[in-house]
RNA sequence: CGGGAUGUAGCGCAGUUUGGUAGCGCACUUCGUUCGGGACGAAGGGGCCGCAGGUUCAAAUCCUGUCAUCCCGACCA
């Protein structure tokens, strides 16, 4: 390809609504144009890198003899209603857009396909001789992200590739599983991408295990913990550890007493000489369940633990046996708001009254209360007295017994892992860029898709679904892949392999020896680009440095001499060599690389 | 949705305080010189100053409303 006809538009300025390094130099370097908030357009160069990644998740795939299908972006809402996820989807804070066709059927487009390819297999597979099967595909995905943000790596429409498998038993499903990690893994391997795999949560789609593969990034949007010796990996909202232990607090006053007013933990510490780890503090929340119910929850924790929001999110599922939409502090004005008096926030304790609540206009009038394991497993301990400014000194007996008990706290950066207590957690930044899940039987019931079993029986499939966030990944390998001067593909997903710059266009020994070349290596089956634009040589340099092409061919003043400079990108290093050699000399390099 | 900021040429910005003919750099077009790290000179083209109302002899500038974008939190490949 030639660069006067590549529609090449580099800018010099870096556009003032780009906040990350990869996303800047997209911009900058001709990849991608917004076309409106979260939605962008792909250009050519973009294009080819997405189409290197989509080839080697295919190569890998198909190695593991999963099926290539596509399937519709448009769905219909009952689909998703039978699987009782339209609620979740489309009310409140849901992502999927939805509309209604001209005949008033409700419709969403896609943020994920389990429902369409469920229903499918239930259509199609009806003996478990049938399976195990895997199918995938790669298009575009929806998703009415709440705030898009940094460019690709969180836009409304995006490239995913999503695979779903299907399984007689669950052992089925966990060996899919195994093998699925590792084609993950040669997949981002050969992207040349530096990527973790952490214990994941597995949100809104559901289900047991689940892995998720991070680039790690100092611009990540999630926080992984990781233990040194490389055994321990997870998501901050899965993450456990062995919390540090609690200072012991030997007295013990049911009486209360005051208390100074500002209800910081780190004032009531100092004012009554304590260790933050012997208070118990006090979250109220109000979880918004999925039949609009609105549940008052009080969580207790110890006084120097946070609250991990998706654990205690996980909880309130189990025992309420209801999805939660919405979860949110309680505040002032959401009180007044209910018609309620006050409650005396700083000084709050586990016991707070029920009473509180009576009358409230849309609340339940009943707390649901739950604590982390830190609380529970203290014996005296400081907590509020439910009365302004008031403290006590108390144990779980004074306050009516133990309430339910789980684990509810963040892990945190220097805590003890749970394998090896000498282990600490370190924290670092990740892009997700890939997800891999065991639904189980979720959907499959759901939908009634099921399948006849060996022993003649109706059974609902296994299931497993993977993903991977193509166009994702393709910005997270430049935050891993770039210096001051631009990108700096790896050779697997660059969107050409080499550039031959002729340095002067004038001469005409460089501009036929510029051509020839170019011909030479496109024959050898190098995927090979020219820059014969009428441009000065430092221009050309400056933008091939930016669009981050591998390796650069400069055929300049050495032409004469049958000698042109070979340049690698990732090292900044060039020689010169004679043209004989050069043909081999790439391949040699390209290979190795 | 809550908090903050910004909308002026394709990109980056000034001008708004104090109302008076819309500017700069880059990019673009033509000509000349230059030609290995974003050259120089000359001449040019390009603007519903986000949108809608209002105040005024006069609005990019003041007032009201509205829309959009970006940043900080909840969502996620």
């Amino acid at each position: 390809m030639r660069v006067s006809r590549l529609m090449l538009v580099t800018l010099r300025s870096i556009p003032a609504d780009a906040e990350i390094p990869s996303h800047q130099l997209l911009l900058r370097a001709g990849y991608i144009r917004r076309v409106s908030a979260g939605i962008y357009a792909y250009l050519p160069l973009m294009w080819k890198v997405l189409q290197k990644i989509t080839r080697i998740v295919q190569q890998e795939l198909d190695s593991t003899g999963a099926l290539q299908t596509l399937l519709p972006q448009l769905q219909p809402s009952d689909l998703w209603e039978r699987s009782g996820r339209w609620q979740g989807y489309t009310a409140g804070e849901g992502i999927m857009f939805h509309l209604k066709d001209r005949q008033g059927r409700e419709l969403g487009l896609g943020p994920t396909h389990e429902e369409v390819i469920t229903s499918l297999a239930g259509d199609l597979i009806c003996s478990y001789r049938q399976l195990p099967i895997t199918l995938y595909q790669i298009q575009s995905k929806f998703r009415d992200e709440i705030r898009p943000r940094f460019g690709l790596m969180r836009s409304r429409e995006f490239i995913m590739k999503d695979a779903y498998s299907f399984h007689a038993d669950e052992s089925s499903l966990k060996s899919t599983y195994t093998e699925m990690d590792a084609a993950y893994r040669r997949i981002f391997s050969r992207c040349g991408l530096d990527t973790v795999a952490v214990d994941a949560d597995s949100g809104a789609i559901g289900g047991a295990a689940s892995q998720e593969y991070m680039v790690k990034a100092e611009n990540g949007e999630d926080l992984i913990l990781l233990s040194n010796d490389g055994k321990y990996a997870a998501n901050q909202e899965k993450a456990i550890s062995i919390p540090p232990k609690a200072i012991p607090l030997l007295e013990k006053k049911p009486d209360s007493f005051e208390t100074e007013k500002d209800g910081r933990i780190e004032t009531l510490c100092s004012s009554l000489s304590i260790d933050s780890s012997q208070i118990i503090k006090v979250i109220l929340l109000i979880a918004e369940l999925e039949d609009n119910q609105i549940q008052p929850v009080i969580v207790s924790i110890r006084g120097d633990q946070d609250l991990n929001e998706v654990k205690l999110i996980n909880n309130l599922i189990i025992h309420l046996g209801k999805a939660v939409i919405d979860l949110s502090l309680i505040t002032p004005e959401k009180i007044s708001a209910q018609g309620l008096q006050q409650w005396p926030f700083g000084a709050i304790g586990p016991d707070l009254n029920d009473m509180c609540l009576s009358g409230a206009k849309k609340w339940k009038e009943d707390f649901f209360r739950i604590a982390d394991k830190t609380a529970t497993e203290i014996k005296n301990f400081v907590c509020g007295a439910n009365e302004k400014n008031k403290h006590r000194i108390c144990n779980w007996n004074d306050l009516g017994g133990i309430p339910l008990s789980a684990d509810l706290r963040k892990a945190q950066e220097g805590d003890s892992c749970v394998h090896d207590q000498t282990q600490k957690l370190i924290e670092c930044r990740g892009i997700e860029i890939g997800h891999i899940f065991q639904l189980g039987t979720k959907y499959s019931q759901s939908l009634g898709a099921s399948f006849t079993s060996e022993e003649g029986k109706e059974q609902s499939f296994f299931m497993g679904c993977y993903g991977i966030g193509i166009s994702r990944l393709a910005q997270a390998s430049i935050e891993q892949h770039h210096d001051e001067a631009g990108i700096s593909w790896p050779v697997s997903i660059a969107p050409y392999e080499v550039i031959v710059v002729i340095a002067n266009m004038q001469d005409q020994i460089q501009n036929q020896l510029g051509e020839k070349l170019y011909q030479e290596l496109k024959e050898a089956g190098i995927d090979v680009l020219i820059d014969d634009r009428k441009e000065r040589a430092g221009v050309k340099f400056k933008d091939a440095d930016l669009i981050g092409i591998p390796w650069r061919v400069v055929v300049g003043r050495d032409a004469q001499e049958g000698k042109v400079e070979l340049f690698d990108r990732s090292k900044r290093q060039s020689k010169l060599i004679l043209i004989e050699d050069l043909r081999n000399e790439l391949a040699g390099e390209i290979s190795a690389s």
